[in-house]
DNA sequence: AGCACGCCGACT
DNA sequence: GTCGGCGTGCTC
C-alpha cells in the first residue's frame, strides 16, 4: 500500500499538497511535523503535515517529499483545529494561516547559490559584460546567493544572466536549504587540563611574569570561578579583567586557556523575588467569586471594571487558581500595553512561569518561546502576549484573559490571515475547554451587547483601587475661548491655570493629541496648493524633527521645499496640528518644565518606548506630550491633569465606530489621571462641548453611551446588530478597478439585494499606485454565516473567471472592525 | 505568492 | 534583428 501525506505550504493557495512518503517515513511521521518538499520547478518549501493517508492521487503524479524536518510535531492538532477555524471564518488559506502562525525562523525555505564550476576554466572573452562581473565576482567568492547577483548587476532581473552563463558551463546552481533558528551558544573559558596540577600550574604562573596582562587574566579567572562556582564566561572574564579579547585568544592558541560553548536562551529573567500575591479589597473580591461564579456557567465573562479598579489583582487571583490546577494561561493584551511595568509586576507574582512574546522579539526569541509552551515547560506557564500569541502551541490552556479588550488593535488588517485575536482566542479556550475572561474599562459594544444578550457573563467593578476617586472632568468649549481670545496657540486659559497649578505642586501633566507630526499638512498662503503623495492620494504630511514632507501611507518622504511647488511662492502655511506642535507649544509656555514627547516617530528603536516612560515614572519628566499610546494601562502614581487637546478630531473621524472609540479613548485617557489620593483633573477642550458622548464623558455615563451608540446600530444596520464583511478591490489602473467592482456588487446584489453597500472609494482611494474601491456586505444576526460566505466565494469565482478582472486584487475582510 | 512561458515595444 | 517588459497559468 502506497504512503502520503497531504501538506500544508506558506502560500496563498486554497490547496493542500498531496506528497508521497515511504513505509518508513509513514511510520515516523505524525501530523503537526515539518517537511522539506519540492514545489514547483525549482523551490523547496516547507509544509506542515496535516494528513498521513493511503489516497494516491489520480490526475497527478505525487512527488517525493524532500526531507523531515522533525522529530516530533512543532504545531499539535488543536492549533491545526484552530488553524482551520481562522481560515473558514476569516475566509482565508491555510496556508496564510500557517504564515502568521509559524515563527518565521520555523518556515525554511530555499535558495539558489551560485558557485563556479570547477570542472574546466572557462575562456573570459566569450563572456558579455554583465555574465563577466558575476564570473569575476566568483573568483573572490566561493558562492553568491540571487541576492547578491542583483546587488553586482544593480538590476533586479538576473535570471537570464544566471541562465546563459549556465549554458556556457561557467556556473554551477544548487537549492541551499538552510535551518533559519540558531541556538544561541555562550562562550566558556576554563584553564586547560595540562595546567590543573598545582605544580603545572605555578610554573605557567612563573613562566607568565613577563607578561603581567596575561597572568592578571588567569587570576581573574582564578578569582571569578573562585566566587561563582561557576563556568566564566569569555564575555565575564575580559571585562573583570580588564584585557582585551586579543590577551584571551593568544591564551587559547597558546593553549594555556581552553574554550567551549554552552547553548543557552535568549531571554532570561533573573529576578527570584516571590512576592505574595496581595489581598483582595471588597469590591475585587466579590468580583472574583462573581467570575468564578460565572464561568460555571458561561464560557466567556466580560469583566467591566472603571479605570484603575485593580482588574490585574483579580487576574492574578484567577491565574493562580488555574496554574494550581496544573494548567497554563494566555494573557493578551494589545502590543503598546505590553509594557515592562505590567512584564515585571506579574514576574513578581509569578517568577519564572511568566514568558513573554510579542513582534519586538526576534525570531530566534521566539522561537524559543514556542518551545517551552510546546514543552509545557516550567517557565511557559503563563503566557503574556500580543494578538499573535494566540498561535502558541497550546497543550493544555486553563484560562485566556483579553485585557483592553476593546482595543482594535486585537484586529489584524492585513496581510490575511485578517483574524480578531479576541474572537479567535474566545474559539481557542473552547478547543481547550478552557474559559474566557474579557476585560476592559470601556468594554466594545460588541462585547457589551453578547454580555447583555447572555452569551457572555458580566462582571462589573465600579469602585477604583483605594477608593480613589474617578477623576475630575471638565469640558472647555474652546468656540467661545476664540471668541473671547482666551487662546494661546492651542492652549485655553484654563488649561494654563490648570497647568500652572499641577506644576507648581511637583505634579505631571499628560497632553493627549490624537495626531502624530508637527502640523499634518502643508499649504500655499497664495495658491492654496498642498504638495501630495507621488503614489498616493494624500497630502503629504510635515514633520519638523527632519524638516520633512511624508507619506504615512507609503513611506515616501521629501525634503521640506523652500518655495510653493505650483506658484513658487515662499509663503507655506501649516494647517492642523499634532504632536510635535504642542510639544513647540509647551515648550515655550512653560519654559522652566522638562517636556517629552510619545508617539510613532519618537519611540522607534527597540526601547524607545520603555525610555520614555521610565523617564517618566522617574518624575524626569514633568508633562508628556503624545497620542493613543499613552492610554494603555500605564500606572503613572503623579500625573494631576491630564489634558485631551483636541476632542472634535476624534468624533469626526469618518467611520461608524467614531464615537464609541472617541469614548473609550478620552475614558482612557482620563484615567491615567490621580491614581493616588489627589483627585485627577481632565480638562477636554472642544468646539462642540454638548456633544453626546463628551457629556457622557464627562458623566462616565457608559451605559448611557452604550443605550444610544447600540440605537444607531439597529437603525444603521452596523456591528453588533449586523456582522459584515469588507470586499476590497485594487489595480494600478482605475477603469479595470472601477468596472470590475461594478460588476462583483451587482453580482453580490443579486444574492443579498440592498445589503450590499458600494462600490466605494475609500478616503484614500490610492496607495502605492494602487487604485482601491470597496463593498461592504451587511449580514442579518439570523442569517447563515457560512451559506453567506458560500455566496460569497461562488461570486468570486465566476468574478475570477472573467479574464479582464483577473489581474484585480481581491481583498476579503470578516469582522472588518 | 513565486516562477516560467509567451507575446509585443526600445535599443544595437 | 534581439533584449527585456509584463500578462497568464501552474504549482502535488
Amino acid at each position: 500500500m502506497l504512503n502520503f501525506i497531504d501538506v500544508i505550504i506558506p502560500i496563498p493557495l486554497q490547496k493542500l499538497f498531496t506528497y508521497r512518503i515511504t513505509k518508513a517515513e509513514a511510520d515516523f511521521l505524525k501530523i503537526g511535523m515539518r517537511v522539506s518538499v519540492p514545489f514547483g520547478k525549482s523551490k523547496i518549501y516547507t509544509g506542515i503535515v496535516y494528513r498521513i493517508h493511503h489516497e494516491q492521487p489520480t490526475v497527478y503524479e505525487a512527488k517525493d517529499i524532500h526531507q523531515i524536518l522533525d522529530d516530533s510535531p512543532v504545531v499539535n492538532e488543536k492549533q491545526l483545529q484552530l488553524w482551520h477555524w481562522i481560515a473558514n471564518y476569516y475566509m482565508c488559506t491555510l496556508g496564510d494561516v500557517m504564515r502568521a502562525a509559524l515563527p518565521s525562523a520555523f518556515i525554511l525555505e530555499s535558495e539558489t547559490i551560485i558557485s563556479k564550476n570547477n570542472i574546466k576554466d572557462i575562456d573570459e572573452s566569450t563572456l558579455k559584460d554583465d555574465e563577466f562581473l558575476v564570473y569575476e565576482a566568483l573568483h573572490h567568492q566561493s558562492s553568491l546567493k540571487i541576492h547578491d547577483i542583483v546587488n553586482i548587476l544593480d538590476k533586479k532581473n538576473v535570471l537570464p544572466v544566471i541562465n546563459r552563463l549556465l549554458e556556457k558551463n561557467a556556473i554551477q546552481i544548487d537549492e541551499e536549504l538552510y535551518e533559519k533558528y540558531i541556538p544561541k551558544l555562550v562562550r566558556y573559558v576554563k584553564l586547560h587540563i595540562n595546567f590543573t596540577s598545582e605544580e603545572a600550574l605555578n610554573t605557567l604562573l612563573n613562566d607568565l611574569t613577563k607578561a603581567p596582562k596575561q597572568r592578571q587574566v588567569i587570576m581573574t579567572l582564578f578569582s571569578i570561578s573562585a566566587k561563582t562556582k561557576k563556568p566564566v564566561k569569555v564575555s565575564d572574564l575580559s571585562t573583570e579583567s580588564d584585557a582585551s579579547p586579543a590577551i584571551i585568544k593568544s591564551l587559547i592558541d597558546k593553549g594555556i586557556l581552553e574554550d567551549y560553548h554552552i547553548q543557552t536562551d535568549r531571554i532570561q529573567y533573573s529576578g527570584e523575588a516571590h512576592e505574595d500575591s496581595k489581598n483582595l479589597n471588597e469590591h475585587q473580591s466579590i468580583a472574583l467569586s462573581d467570575i468564578e461564579d460565572s464561568f460555571t456557567t458561561q464560557n466567556v465573562t466580560l469583566l467591566h471594571g472603571v479605570t484603575s479598579s485593580g482588574k490585574t489583582e483579580v487576574y492574578v487571583k484567577l491565574m493562580e487558581d488555574v496554574l494550581n490546577k496544573g494548567k497554563q494561561v494566555l494573557y493578551l493584551l494589545p502590543e503598546i500595553a505590553l509594557t515592562t511595568q505590567l512584564i515585571t509586576r506579574l514576574q513578581h507574582y509569578f517568577g519564572e512561569q511568566v514568558s513573554v512574546f510579542h513582534s519586538r522579539y526576534s525570531t530566534h526569541e521566539r522561537v524559543e518561546v514556542w518551545n517551552h509552551v510546546l514543552k509545557n515547560a516550567a517557565k511557559a506557564q503563563i503566557i503574556l502576549g500580543a494578538r499573535s500569541s494566540i498561535f502558541l502551541p497550546f497543550n493544555n490552556l486553563g484560562l485566556i484573559i483579553v485585557d483592553e479588550e476593546h482595543e482594535q488593535s486585537f484586529k489584524q488588517f492585513d496581510p490575511a490571515p485578517r483574524y480578531h485575536a479576541r474572537d479567535t482566542a474566545i474559539v481557542l479556550a473552547n478547543i481547550h475547554k478552557a474559559k474566557t475572561l474579557l476585560g476592559s474599562a470601556t468594554p466594545s459594544l460588541e462585547s457589551y451587547y453578547n454580555a447583555q444578550q447572555h452569551k457572555y457573563g458580566l462582571v462589573e467593578i465600579n469602585q477604583r483601587y483605594n477608593n480613589v476617586l474617578m477623576p475630575d472632568i471638565e469640558l472647555v468649549d474652546i468656540k467661545d475661548k476664540q471668541k473671547r481670545k482666551l487662546m494661546k496657540g492651542h492652549f485655553s486659559d484654563r488649561l494654563i491655570e490648570e497647568m500652572t497649578d499641577a506644576l507648581k505642586d511637583g505634579h505631571q501633566i499628560i497632553l493627549f493629541q490624537n495626531r502624530r507630526g508637527f502640523s499634518p499638512i502643508v499649504e500655499c498662503h497664495t495658491c492654496g496648493h498642498a504638495p501630495q503623495c507621488p503614489n498616493c492620494d494624500v497630502s503629504l504630511t510635515y514633520h519638523q524633527y527632519r524638516d520633512q514632507l511624508r507619506c504615512h501611507y507609503c513611506g515616501y518622504v521629501m525634503a521640506m521645499p523652500k518655495n510653493c511647488m505650483a506658484c513658487g511662492s515662499p509663503e507655506l502655511d501649516s494647517k492642523g496640528f499634532g504632536t510635535e506642535q504642542i510639544e513647540e507649544e509647551v515648550k515655550s509656555l512653560f519654559p522652566d518644565y522638562k517636556v517629552a514627547r510619545m508617539d510613532l516617530d519618537t519611540t522607534r528603536g527597540k526601547y524607545g518606548y520603555e525610555k520614555i516612560i521610565t523617564a517618566f515614572e522617574q518624575l524626569e519628566i514633568d508633562i508628556l506630550v503624545g497620542t493613543q499610546m499613552l492610554t494603555k494601562g500605564l500606572d503613572f502614581r503623579n500625573v494631576k491633569l491630564v489634558a485631551v487637546m483636541n476632542a472634535d478630531n476624534l468624533l469626526n473621524f469618518p467611520d461608524f465606530r467614531a464615537h464609541e472609540r472617541s469614548f473609550q479613548l478620552i475614558l482612557q485617557v482620563a484615567g491615567r489621571a490621580g491614581r493616588t489620593d489627589v483627585r485627577g483633573k481632565v480638562l477636554i477642550q472642544t468646539y462642540n462641548p454638548y456633544h453626546a458622548i463628551l457629556q457622557q464623558v464627562s458623566n462616565n455615563d457608559y451605559m448611557g453611551m452604550f443605550n444610544e451608540q447600540m440605537n444607531d446600530r439597529h437603525n444603521f444596520k452596523y456591528p453588533p446588530v449586523y456582522k459584515q464583511i469588507k470586499i476590497t478591490l485594487k489595480h494600478k489602473d482605475y477603469t479595470k478597478v472601477d468596472t470590475a467592482s461594478i460588476w462583483l456588487a451587482k453580482s453580490l446584489r443579486q444574492v443579498f439585494e440592498d445589503h450590499v453597500l458600494g462600490p466605494e472609494s475609500p478616503p484614500v482611494a490610492r496607495i502605492r499606485n494602487q487604485f482601491y474601491k470597496n463593498i461592504l456586505i451587511k449580514i442579518p444576526k439570523k442569517q447563515s454565516l457560512s451559506k453567506t460566505k458560500e455566496a460569497i466565494i461562488k461570486v468570486n469565482n465566476s468574478f475570477l473567471s472573467i479574464k479582464d478582472f483577473r489581474s484585480v486584487k481581491l481583498i476579503l475582510n470578516v469582522d472588518n472592525f
